[in-house]
DNA sequence: TCGCTGATCATCT
DNA sequence: GATGATCAGCGAA
């Protein structure tokens, strides 16, 4: 490869992220933390190796990637760049900001409002993303779709990425300074201790 | 508030 | 056969 791998930008298209909203049906989550994945070059990215289940990266960008993760959560991922480069942003948490009875009815009735869809699996139960997902279209309005921020840009911090057991220390995960519904930070238990 | 643990299975080696 | 981009529930402080 002789063409500089495109880092630069798939940061900035993530935190264009924060401030948009994933649409669903009739929930609307607005994003307030997001965490880059640069395909074959990150060794946390399940592009790292081409394998059928990593296939969907490979495609064309505005892609849904969900994958099943510890047998009991879905989470959800835009599939970003050109085609072959495999770069993905996980969304990891959001504000529900319409269709608040069906997410409070898929997450159930006791959850606070903040926490509906705070983590990447709470996300996608309360927009009700599962496997039959993966691959959806996002540009297709009738679907689970993207609408762009078009307001100015919230305050974004960054650090590094929650449970990965690789490249733990790379600040690729993005938020909203201040935001009740972003993920307390956990580092994998098999991240080897960071180096100081 | 913090830290540990069990649940449970698709995917990869 | 092992692993993991998680969550909720529990007990301790």
């Amino acid at each position: 490869m002789t063409d500089e791998y495109p880092v630069g930008s798939l940061l900035e298209f993530a935190r264009s992220l924060l401030g948009s909203r994933i649409v669903s049906g009739d929930v609307a989550v607005r994003l307030t933390e997001v965490e880059a994945y640069a395909g074959p070059l990150d060794p946390a990215s399940h592009a790292y190796n081409r394998t059928p289940r990593s296939e969907i990266m490979f495609g064309p960008p505005m892609r849904l990637y969900v994958y099943f993760s510890y047998g009991i959560h879905w989470c959800a991922n835009i599939v970003w760049g050109e085609e072959g480069t495999a770069c993905a942003v996980l969304m990891r948490a959001g504000q529900v900001v319409s269709g608040l009875d069906e997410a409070r009815r898929r997450r159930g009735a006791a959850v606070p409002e903040k926490r509906l869809a705070s983590g990447p699996a709470n996300l996608t139960k309360a927009l009700g993303i599962g496997g039959t997902d993966n691959g959806a279209d996002l540009s297709d309005a009738e679907g689970i779709h993207l609408e762009l921020r078009t307001d100015p840009a919230p305050i974004i911090v960054a650090g590094p990425r929650v449970g990965v057991s690789k490249a733990a220390d790379v600040p690729w995960r993005f938020w909203i300074a201040g935001d009740r519904s972003v993920s307390a930070y956990k580092r994998s238990p098999r991240a080897p201790a960071p180096s100081d």
